[in-house]
RNA sequence: CGGGGCGUGGCUCAGCUUGGUAGAGCGACUGGUUUGGGACCAGUAGGUCGCAGGUUCAAAUCCUGCCGCCCCGACCA
């Protein structure tokens, strides 16, 4: 295509709402274009992207058994009633009323559209397993939208569904998808890694994220250098302690501890250590008032208590409730007297001796207090965050940690919504059964942006070939009659040849395409100038090493061929 | 939800403290000179200063409310 005649609106300088690189890159090299806060337009730059890796996404989950069908945007209530996610969804869910004030939301993901689907028109276990699959624009209401495409309130995903008719075949239809993530991401030129991950609110026995590797990734990830483990925080075992002490307990005391609230004041005020101290986070749950312990240089991971008592809303209590609970401000909660049934606490807490506990009592805490003969805890479990240099659950060296951009999500979902909306089938023998579920999402726009933040410079995007908006980019530098001509042809035979090519016929000065062209980052550009030419030569010249090939123009698109992946030179 | 910041031509921003005829650079358009890393000269067009109300002889500027956008935080007791 000619730039003169497409719509690549560049921008010189940089847009001060962009923070990170790949927003920042995205809207200056014309790709996307914002409508409302993560609310983006994709320009034909842009597009060309999401359909180049769209594209791929489609071969490979075809090629992996799937199918593809499209689902609405709008879904009626009812259908979430029925799963309780109208509710359990909160306020991320895009809400809409029509003119007889029904309610209707916009789809977020797709499984209660689906089961409804398949209950109805799969009744019999040989029409399984199924696995469907679409590439559709989602909603979430985001708490904070951000980074361009990275985070927004519409976005594009592709949301994949199996339905098994056991267990057994579940896992097969899940690794499948695992394999098949694998080979889209690869393609698509990232860095990235499978990790461990908590199913949140879609639900669900257990789930792998795939992680691309960035610094401004919003997630954190653990991971050990054996390879053995590696999961997001969010989820991330952490093991008890191998040693438990063996100190004699000590006679319990109270002491002053003036305006000591924090692990680090009340640490500094009676010379002791973290280690020795146990915090008392203090929870509202719907239901009930909690009480969370850890060792003092721990911290409370939410995502695991509410997993352990099944919550979806989990918020540290206020003062107000603090006050009612300990007799206390903010800052001196302990378990001993303390006005709550529920107290759990971390393993870590099981084997310490003699510690330091808050006082429920303004500026008091207690010292030397100890398990079951001071206080009770009615669950041990593993509450607290993984981090650095803890051992690898797996038995592997210490934990490391690493940002990471979740661009796909696969879950094993039973029969979570399958029992919730009866989507059962006859086996063999005549018996109802209920379907067995996985799912699995990609972020479109976000791997686009997973990419930019792996491959740029500081002119530009480097696009890796298979997502490139186009494989080459073609830069006619003077408006002479001579290049002109030769540019033409030579766009022509590119295109007879296979190769996407852009041709840069504006009327403008060498430099400022030359400076367009390292922004939009297409892998190879050519130029054709009169210098050159008057040696019979065009230079070929890869975006990202800057390296130059100067060769007759009547040889380059057989050359450039060589050049492009293998897939796309097959096209 | 809390805190901070911003909203002035297509873009980046100045002007606001101390009210008095709305500015710069880039971009666009016209003509000319240029032409291998964001050219130069001359000229032209383009803004209800986010919206609403208030104070004032007079408001981009002061006050109030609202809207939008960006960033940080959302409690580890």
């Amino acid at each position: 295509m000619r730039t003169s005649q497409l719509l690549i609106p560049t921008l010189r300088e940089d847009p001060g709402e962009a923070e990170v690189v790949s927003h920042r890159l995205m809207l200056r090299a014309g790709l996307i274009r914002k409508v409302a806060a993560g609310v983006y337009t994709y320009l034909p730059l842009g597009l060309r992207v999401i359909r180049k890796i769209e594209r791929i996404i489609r071969e490979e989950m075809d090629r992996s058994g799937g199918q593809e069908l499209l689902m609405p945007i709008a879904s009626p209530a009812e259908l979430w009633r029925e799963t309780g996610r109208w509710d359990f969804y909160g306020k991320e869910l895009f809400r809409v009323k029509d003119r007889h004030e029904r309610d209707f939301c916009l789809g977020p993901t797709h499984e209660e559209v689906i089961t409804d689907l398949i209950r109805r028109d799969v009744r019999s276990y040989r029409q399984l397993p199924l696995n469907c699959y679409q590439i559709q624009t989602k909603f979430r209401d985001e708490l904070r939208p951000r980074f361009g495409l990275m985070r927004g309130r519409e976005f594009i995903m592709k949301d994949a569904y199996s339905f098994d008719r056991d267990e057994e075949g579940a896992k097969l239809s899940y690794q499948k998808m695992y394999d098949a993530y694998q080979r889209i991401f690869t393609r698509c030129g990232l860095t990235f890694r499978a990790v461990e991950a908590d199913t949140g609110l879609i639900g669900g026995s257990s789930s792998h994220e795939f992680m691309v590797l960035a610094e401004v990734g919003e997630e954190t990830i653990v991971y050990d250098e054996e390879g053995t483990y590696a999961a997001n925080v969010e989820r991330a075992e952490a093991l008890p302690p191998a040693e438990t002490s063996t100190e004699t307990p000590r006679p319990l005391r109270k002491v002053p501890t003036p305006g000591a609230r924090t692990v680090e004041e009340v640490t500094v005020c009676l010379k002791t250590t973290p280690l020795r101290l146990v915090k008392t986070l203090l929870y509202k749950t719907p239901s009930e008032a909690l009480a969370v312990l850890v060792r003092g240089d721990h911290e409370v991971n939410e995502t695991k208590v509410k997993k352990l008592l099944g919550l979806a809303d989990l918020t540290l209590a206020d003062a107000e409730t603090v006050a009612a609970l300990t007799g206390a401000p903010i800052g001196f909660a302990g378990p001993i007297g303390l006005r709550t049934t529920r107290i759990i606490a971390d393993h870590a807490v099981k084997g310490l001796r003699n510690v330091v506990v808050g006082g429920n009592q303004a500026d008091t805490h207690y010292v030397d207090a100890n398990l079951d003969r001071d206080f009770s805890v009615s669950q041990f479990a593993d509450l607290r965050t993984a981090r650095a240099g803890d051992p690898s659950p797996r038995g592997g060296g210490p934990l490391r940690t690493a940002r990471g951009i979740e661009v796909g999500h696969v879950f094993m979902l039973g029969t979570k919504y399958s029992k919730a909306m009866g989507a059962t089938f006859l086996d063999p023998q005549g018996r109802e059964r209920l379907a067995v579920m996985g799912c699995y999402g990609i972020g479109v726009g976000r791997t686009a942006a997973a990419a930019i933040e792996q491959h740029h410079d500081a002119k530009g995007i480097i696009w890796p070939a298979p997502i490139a908006p186009f494989h080459l980019h073609l830069l006619s530098l003077s408006q002479s009659a001579e290049v002109s001509k030769a540019a033409r042809a030579l766009y022509e035979s590119l295109i007879q040849s296979g190769v996407e090519v852009l041709w840069d016929d504006r009327d403008e000065r060498a430099g400022v395409k030359f400076n367009d062209a390292d922004l939009i980052g297409a892998p190879y550009q050519v130029l054709i100038g009169d210098k050159g030419l008057a040696q019979g030569t065009v230079e070929l010249k890869e975006r990202k090493t800057g390296e130059v090939k100067r060769l007759p123009p009547g040889e380059l698109p057989q050359h450039a061929r060589t050049l492009l992946p293998q897939e796309i030179r097959a096209t």
